[in-house]
RNA sequence: GGGCGAUUAACUCAGCGGCUAGAGUGCCUCCCUUACAAGGAGGAAGUCGGCGGUUCAAAUCCGUCAUCGCCCA
């Protein structure tokens, strides 16, 4: 059979048969050569009006791996509305692009080189080490565009960008350079989270806790020169034994008796609205309260008195004399009430320190190891010396302890479980680590921050948020509003270094030797350099906003350009612009800038949506896009996320492989409702049968399976080759898919059979109100679903939307429509008409589904414009013809005004309830669907006319080959009876008396329970009052028409007797 | 510790103050009727997580408890 296509052949037959099963993979190839060869995905500026413009600029996977189903959900999403909007006319731009991701890629790629070649960055190099990594973001690219094309993804390639490229290095470097020049970008020495496999700072996102066994260790320090009334030691107690290295006090509450009072005010307060089960548990805390109060108070007095005289105790092993403070941060309910102070390995101690202007000692070096601990006064401390170049958390801690147990100065060792911090990245344990590091200020400034549009604000965290609570942006759902708000709120600095090769260079070169005259002499004139002077350092710090400085920019003067990068975020902010090539105005950016909607997961609201609006508003003055749709996280069956890593990511290449691609984005689409997570089981699917084996979390892991059915092996993605050649490797899939290929094969088979029946199809002038019943009944459901999935789709409902479509499709268009004109459309009367009405639906419905399937729909336009090229209904439906559905124009949004019909919706739907009463009455007696029946039905005298007109309608569908409406009729013989909406029903000779009567007492007494129901809600003189009016005439209405079934079946009944 | 969310049929989810609480899948019965068995016709299946409250009326709103998930510390 010629599977070739209609458009590039036009001698082809126009009558071609489609094959039976639609066969995915070969029509996707098809059709995005189609589109591709045609420039369909090409935008460029012209001159529509903005509202007549629809941009999305893609939320740029990262090149660590391939797209797993997360974003396959997030790009059909997409695709689903730029299909849309392209259909509507409007300029669309999808803009594509891939994120260079920092610390993931090139920890990633270090940790292969490790592993294959046991060397680490350092041994290779920085210039090397970075062309490795270009080398795998040019392979992961090329696989992500691809995974993106074969999802149909219609973006325009043309435009990919990179977060390295140079176009997005110029926009990084412009933000910089003002952010610097603003005074809004500093350096400054801070507590950072380190990795010290990586050897780089790591922002909070990057760090998981994890609970690790430890020990809690008591040690003593001993007072100096204790008065009379002292203690000789006081007692601390600490899970970091290794940290005291760096103690520079030891901290005590001001004012212990007053905050235990407090404390104890808080319990008794609680008290009285708790349950009987926190009563127990305040009761125990209180009883402990007393307790301290008891034994500790007095000591905890002194304590507070020995810091208020500065009193000062010995630091063992270094012998560092440190001062007794006051600080709230020390908890008198906790041990002996005094805390070590590390202001240099830990943030609370570094908040203390900074209160109390303690020195800062580090303890660390930045590979994880103990430092020679310089002292306050620069003095390299002589006792460190036994402890430096030890493993920090390993002989360290361990000689620590065992010098401290040595001195007599160990008390107890308990054990203890704690939280600690890991790095994502390298899964290392987090260390608190003192260093330089870039800032950028987020939080209110004296002067405030100027804005891209010239307007003034607070600070650039409040700027972001104004945006939100003034409603320039508009979140979906709006509950993770509060999640963007929350966060921004606490207006943190944001640290932007990275101590990493991989990423944008910070643009800033220091000099210690020149003075401000040399620079000025040096840079005169140019406005693209800005320096500051660093008191700290001591030195000039200076930044060049266009081109690297040589070395000897300054005459007879060292330059040296910072080695630090930019943390990803940083340029991913930018996205929204940079791709458009900001900071120049040419190339789009005044056209497609704001984009309408950003479309992501609820993971990065903070890290990216809400730096993406900030740096929009400081770059451009304009929030980058007015809507952001946040989409649910797929997990798996067990509801834990999907990972590579872990073994239960599924790759969308392997549903298109088993599903196709049309399916992966039907179910996608169906499954977007508004919940935040989706729970997706995995499957194997043997290489061998085809069958699905669950993936469980014992078999998660495994190298080889045993396929459930047919008990063969097959390998899984663990595997290594030989392995899988041996015994093929199965795709990982779900079987949720199963229910767009199957909507896929009923919309292929569907279109199948119209082809079939379309031929000479006419596009006349018809008069709707002559057409047949059915045929007003479909042409009004196809209004209301052009009109209810679109406006579904407008509220970001993809669910609903999709819905819509297929019950249209489905339900109304193949399981009545198609059946009840199969007569007509064999040469019946008025078959031109339904076959016209038929072609009419069939290029409605192919461009509501477009969006959502884009494949199969354009392969079946092909075929209904080579066979139908004229199709409408002229003066009522007069949609434009088309080369390409891609570029076809949408239905109407408000529908066709000429197609709403409530009336034949509303009789139509009896109709129906008539001939399934007449099918479950034949299935219930066991009479086979081939066997016609007669049936017998008594309406009202007013009704006879009208049901007249459609009793063709239950005898096509109801097999009914002789049906009777009557005004007054006895029980036919034999016959099994079903009171339907006011009508008796008797379907003859399939029935007996005995099975009548019990079906119908039955009946009745489900009807009584019914009315009861109503009954009671009426007799309530408050329901009657107080509910509209509308709820309590339905309710009348309701229990009317229970009152006349009921009646009816008594009448029944008696018949029988 | 704080926040967000979920809990409805065996499974995945709709419904979010007022119809006899729905859909798809699965299950059962019947049917290979020349568009489609990846299909058609019909059916069974639910104390809407528990307990309180608000209301004429609660799956829906509020409180609380339980279980699960996510985010932030």
């Amino acid at each position: 059979m010629d599977f070739g296509l209609v458009i590039e052949d036009t001698s082809m037959p126009a009558n071609i048969i489609l094959e039976k099963t639609y066969d995915p993979q070969h029509v996707e190839t098809e059709m995005y050569r189609l589109w591709e060869a045609a420039d369909s995905f090409e935008a460029g500026p012209d001159d529509r009006p903005p509202e007549e413009r629809y941009v999305i600029v893609i939320p740029p996977p990262n090149v660590t791996g391939a797209l797993h189903l997360g974003h396959a959900i997030n790009n059909t999403l997409q695709d689903v509305l730029i299909r849309w909007h392209r259909m509507k006319g409007q300029n669309t731009l999808w803009l594509p692009g891939v994120d260079h991701a920092g610390i993931a890629t090139q920890a990633v790629v270090e940790k292969r080189i490790r592993e294959e070649e046991g060397l680490t960055r350092h041994e290779i190099g920085r210039e090397q080490l970075v062309q490795r990594i270009w080398k795998w973001k040019d392979q992961y690219q090329k696989r992500i565009i691809q995974q993106l094309k074969l999802m149909g993804c219609s973006c325009d390639w043309r435009r990919t960008r990179f977060t390295l490229d140079e176009g997005l290095a110029r926009a990084v470097r412009a933000m910089f350079f003002r952010l610097f020049k603003d005074g809004l970008i500093f350096r400054g020495k801070r507590l950072v989270n380190w990795d010290t496999q990586l050897q780089t700072a790591v922002a909070d996102d990057e760090v998981y806790h994890e609970a690790v066994k430890g020990h809690f260790w008591h040690f003593k320090y001993p007072v100096i020169d204790p008065q009379a009334g002292e203690p000789e030691h006081v007692h601390i107690a600490t899970t970091r034994p290794e940290t005291m290295l760096g103690d520079t006090a030891v901290a005590v509450h001001p004012d212990p008796e007053g905050f235990l009072n407090k404390r104890e005010k808080e319990l008794r307060g609680k008290l009285d609205t708790a349950s009987a089960k926190e009563t127990q548990e305040i009761g125990k805390q209180l009883e402990l309260l007393q307790e301290r109060r008891d034994i500790h108070l007095a000591g905890l007095l002194r304590l507070r008195e020995m810091a208020a005289v500065g009193r000062k105790v010995m630091l063992p092993l270094v012998q560092r004399p440190i001062p007794l403070v006051h600080d709230e941060w020390a908890d008198p309910t906790k041990g002996s009430g005094c805390v070590k102070i590390t202001p240099a390995h830990d943030p609370n101690d570094y908040d203390v320190g900074r209160r109390h202007s303690l020195p800062m000692v580090n303890v660390l070096t930045s590979d994880g190891k103990v430092a020679p601990i310089v002292e306050p006064d620069g003095t390299v401390n002589p006792h460190s010396d036994k402890y430096a170049d030890l493993n920090f958390t390993g002989q360290g801690r361990d000689k620590v302890v065992a010098d401290l147990e040595a001195a007599g100065l160990l008390e107890k060792v308990e054990d203890h479980e704690m939280d600690v911090g890991h790095s994502d990245r390298s899964k290392k344990r987090i260390e608190p680590y003192l260093s330089d590091q870039w800032f950028l200020d987020m939080g209110d400034r004296a002067e405030g921050v100027t804005l891209g549009d010239g307007s003034k604000t607070t600070g650039l965290a409040q700027a972001a948020m104004d945006a939100v609570t003034d409603g320039r942006v508009k979140i979906f759902p709006e509950r993770y509003a509060k999640t963007y708000l929350d966060w921004l709120g606490e207006k943190r600095e944001w640290c932007i270094s990275r101590q990493l090769w991989w990423g944008h260079r910070i643009p800033i070169w220091h000099c210690k030797t020149a003075t401000e005259e040399d620079i000025k002499a040096a840079f005169k004139g140019r406005d693209d350099i800005v320096y500051h002077y660093d008191e700290q350092k001591q030195q000039w710090l200076i930044c060049a906003e266009t081109e690297d400085l040589p070395a000897d920019a300054i005459d007879g003067h060292q330059l040296e350009q910072d080695p630090d990068v930019l943390d990803t975020w940083f340029s991913s902010q930018l996205w929204p612009f940079s791709t458009m090539n900001w900071p120049g105005w040419e190339d789009g950016l005044r056209y497609y800038y704001p984009s309408n909607v950003l479309i992501t997961s609820r993971d990065i609201i903070t890290l990216w949506v809400a730096r993406m609006v900030l740096s929009g508003l400081y770059c451009i003055g304009k929030v980058p896009f007015p809507h952001v749709y946040i989409h649910a996280k797929i997990l798996d069956g067990r509801g834990e996320g999907m990972s590579k890593s872990k073994g239960n990511g599924v790759d969308p290449l392997d549903i298109i492989e088993v599903y196709g691609a049309d399916a992966l984005r039907y179910a996608l689409v169906d499954m977007t409702t508004g919940i935040q997570d989706v729970r997706m089981p995995v499957e194997y699917r043997c290489p061998h049968c085809h069958s699905l084996t669950p993936q469980t979390a014992s078999n998660m892991t495994a190298k080889t399976l045993k396929c459930r059915d047919c008990g063969k092996t097959f390998a899984t993605q663990w595997a290594d080759d030989t392995t899988i050649e041996q015994h093929g490797r199965a795709l990982m899939v779900s079987d949720k898919f199963e229910v767009g290929r199957n909507f896929c094969n009923k919309l292929w088979n569907a279109a199948r059979f119209a082809f079939l029946n379309l031929e000479g199809v006419g596009c006349e002038p018809l008069e709707i109100a002559t057409l047949p019943p059915e045929d007003r009944w479909i042409l009004a459901r196809l209004n209301q679903a052009i009109v209810d999935s679109q406006e579904a789709l407008n509220e970001y409902r993809y669910s609903a939307s999709i819905k819509y479509l297929r019950d249209f499709f489905w339900d109304s268009l193949c399981d009545w429509y198609i059946e009840l004109t199969k007569p007509r459309m064999s040469g019946g009367q008025q078959g031109g008409q339904a076959k016209q009405v038929l072609a009419f639906c069939l290029d409605q419905i192919l461009r509501l589904l477009h969006p959502a399937m884009p494949f199969i729909t354009e392969r079946l336009w092909q075929q209904l414009n080579a066979l139908a090229p004229r199709r409408g209904l002229p003066g009522v439906a007069e949609p434009s013809s088309s080369e390409l559905l891609i570029v076809a124009e949408s239905p109407p949004q408000q529908g066709w005004p000429g197609l709403t019909d409530p009336a034949i919706l509303e009789l139509f739907a009896d109709i129906q309830s008539v001939t399934r009463g007449v099918r479950e009455m034949r299935n219930s007696h066991k009479v086979s669907p081939k066997q016609p029946v007669k049936v017998t039905v008594r309406a009202p005298a007013s009704h006879i006319d009208l049901l007249a007109h459609h009793a063709h309608i239950i005898e096509e569908m109801g097999n009914v080959e002789d049906l009777r409406i009557v005004a007054e009729t006895g029980r036919p013989a034999n016959s099994a009876s079903a009171v339907i909406g006011g009508l008796q029903i008797y379907v003859h000779n399939i029935s007996n008396d005995e099975q009548e009567r019990s079906r119908i007492t039955k009946e009745l007494a489900q009807t009584d329970k019914l009315i009861q129901g109503k009954q009671s809600k009426l007799s309530n003189e408050r329901f009657v009052k107080h509910a509209k009016s509308e709820v309590v005439e339905a309710e009348r209405r309701r229990l009317a028409e229970f009152q006349a079934r009921k009646e009816q079946l008594e009448a029944a009944l008696l018949e029988l007797r």
